[in-house]
DNA sequence: TAGTTGCCTTCGAG
DNA sequence: ACTCGAAGGCAAC
């Protein structure tokens, strides 16, 4: 099947599947593959064409967000130099709709881990306890249900890579499935109640709380703070911030809760309600200068 | 060569 | 409220 763009919905799919919002896709033969839950589908673009496979379009076009408004999103968010260039740099890059459970689960395992490595766990994690599907003659993973995962030992969840994050995993795993947390209500919700409830769940903290609900639970003004979106900050808008507290943070290695919620308002006030894409933008934007894997 | 640093952080003790 | 250290393991330097 095909999707015809144009002007006013621009795609860059190659930048949305490698800024490392999401671990799962990979690349062959030109054809991007993933799994949705329990389809897997390729897609591929085109120049102004998607082309793809084994889903629906007006599934595709909700997967791939081209319901925002891009060339809105970008005169509301480029209110400086530099958002404008990463814009410019990686210009169609869009904020995918996960499917939330994957994607809480996922953010957990990302702390304090690189892309690649974080890329290894996931799929260690869904060929053990996930389910396997065929498509194409290939076999694609399903990601580990709820209950899986809750009933899974922590031993054996550390056998995937997982460190002390199996620890996380197990015990979040087991609170929604005590708890009955609903993904879909969760939506509904405004961006404060939602971020205390999601604080409420093991091995969630602020940075993990902001990409859940930027990724797939459809919050634009979540602005995840991570080393990189850091060092933006602190090089280009510096001047938003006391000299004091620049110099504090920029001597060390972690944020306290205080200091991320600083940065965190900053971006949210600043960019407005769509300040996630500032922060995917300028976070790819940043990664790629200094990278040269992307 | 071997050691160090860094990685899309969170948690708990002090 | 803040500081500090621990928690896999791998790859880049």
């Amino acid at each position: 099947m095909k999707l015809q763009l144009d002007n006013s919905c621009p795609l860059n799919l190659d930048a949305t599947l490698c800024c490392g919002q999401i671990f799962r896709w990979h690349r062959q033969d030109k054809w991007w593959y993933g799994i949705f839950k329990n389809t897997p589908f390729k897609m591929r673009q085109i120049a102004d064409r998607v082309e793809f496979e084994n889903v629906d379009t007006s599934f595709l076009a909700y997967y791939l967000g081209l319901g925002d408004n891009l060339p809105k999103i970008y005169r509301q968010i480029g209110k400086e130099a530099n958002i404008r260039k990463a814009i410019k740099q990686c210009a169609g890059l869009r904020i995918v709709h996960q499917d939330p459970w994957e994607c809480l689960i996922s953010y957990i395992c990302a702390t304090y881990k690189n892309i690649p490595a974080i890329e290894r766990m996931l799929n260690n994690l869904c060929k053990s306890l996930g389910e396997p599907i065929p498509f194409e003659g290939k076999k694609f993973y399903t990601f580990p249900t709820l209950e899986a995962l809750a009933r899974t030992r922590t031993s054996d969840l550390k056998k995937c890579g997982l460190g002390y994050r199996a620890k996380y995993i197990s015990e979040t795993a087991k609170k929604i499935l005590e708890t009955g947390i609903n993904f879909d209500q969760m939506k509904q919700e405004d961006y404060g109640a939602l971020k205390k409830e999601l604080l409420l769940l093991p091995g969630v903290g602020p940075k993990v709380a902001d990409c859940v609900m930027l990724f797939s639970l459809e919050k634009t003004e979540a602005f995840p703070i991570d080393v990189w979106v850091r060092r933006v900050l602190l090089k280009y808008y510096s001047d938003h911030f006391p000299v004091k507290f620049v110099r504090n943070i920029i001597s060390k290695n972690s944020l306290t809760t205080a200091e991320y919620n600083r940065l965190n308002s900053f971006g949210r006030s600043y960019f407005g309600e769509y300040a996630g894409y500032a922060q995917q933008y300028l976070y790819h934007y940043e990664r790629t200068k200094t990278m040269k894997n992307a």
